[in-house]
DNA sequence: GTACAAGTTAGAGTATACTAGAAGTCAATA
DNA sequence: TATTGACTTCTAGTATACTCTAACTTGTAC
């Protein structure tokens, strides 16, 4: 697949590919004329990538995880520890978020009040 | 209050304190000799600024939102509009981030598995 | 054979959100 | 009086994550 088609089957940019390969957060092997080619694996890769972004890991952090996986199978623990790490980040994340929610939603309600009170003075 | 007081107060900068005047985010009226001069009420709402963009509002939607709240009370009805699309997102946010730590939970057990395995091999 | 679409690299530019430095003012304390 | 610390403005620098341009090579279609 070429870099042009894994980007249309991703959604992410032959840019930002490129961008990815240079922080070394894939690897891509070459053709003999110097061409990315990209696998079907690399779809999984990537899109696990983006939902670590998502999630709020930074480029720098994916790359850990991203050396550690090239490195083979040895190196499972280590990842297992990152995984582990960023869960307990996104669970905290998420229970902020629920807060949050609640004091928007609190907000919400004050101003529909407001506006209705406003309406008939 | 001096701005050294509001940054200790709220954990913002002063850097970040006067960046957000710059930006309209916040508006500090002034003494005699030309100093910020913070109140109360500044608080409350610098710690809803923050509540919106650790959910991912862009200081620019912020500045907004800030606008219409210095505009006075005739502008409630856009504000309320503009929280409830925020809330639908980070509503949406939230059920993304649900998939995701349980894909990330998938992908902790298969590890511990594969560890487990390799162990005793 | 020439046009054109898609690939290549190196490097520059952009957006966002700070963060810091320089140069100066002002009030209180040693 | 001199120094210290906190304030002021203006401007420049940093980090992150792209995003694009320039100059060039390849492969296919007409």
């Amino acid at each position: 697949m070429t870099i042009g088609e894994f980007s249309k089957k991703t959604g992410i940019s032959v840019y930002t590919l490129r961008y990815y390969e240079d922080k070394k957060l894939i690897v891509v092997p070459r053709d003999e004329k110097g061409r990315r080619v990209y696998t079907q694996k690399e779809i999984e890769w990537v899109q696990f990538i983006k939902r670590l972004k998502e999630t709020g890991m930074k480029l720098q952090e994916i790359q850990k995880y991203a050396g550690l996986r090239y490195k083979g199978e040895k190196t499972m623990p280590e990842r297992l520890e990152l995984l582990k790490k960023h869960y307990d980040i996104v669970i905290e994340q998420q229970k902020k978020w629920e807060i949050y929610l609640q004091n928007l939603e609190q907000k919400i309600l004050w101003y529909e009040e407001q506006i209705e009170k406003n309406k008939t003075p």
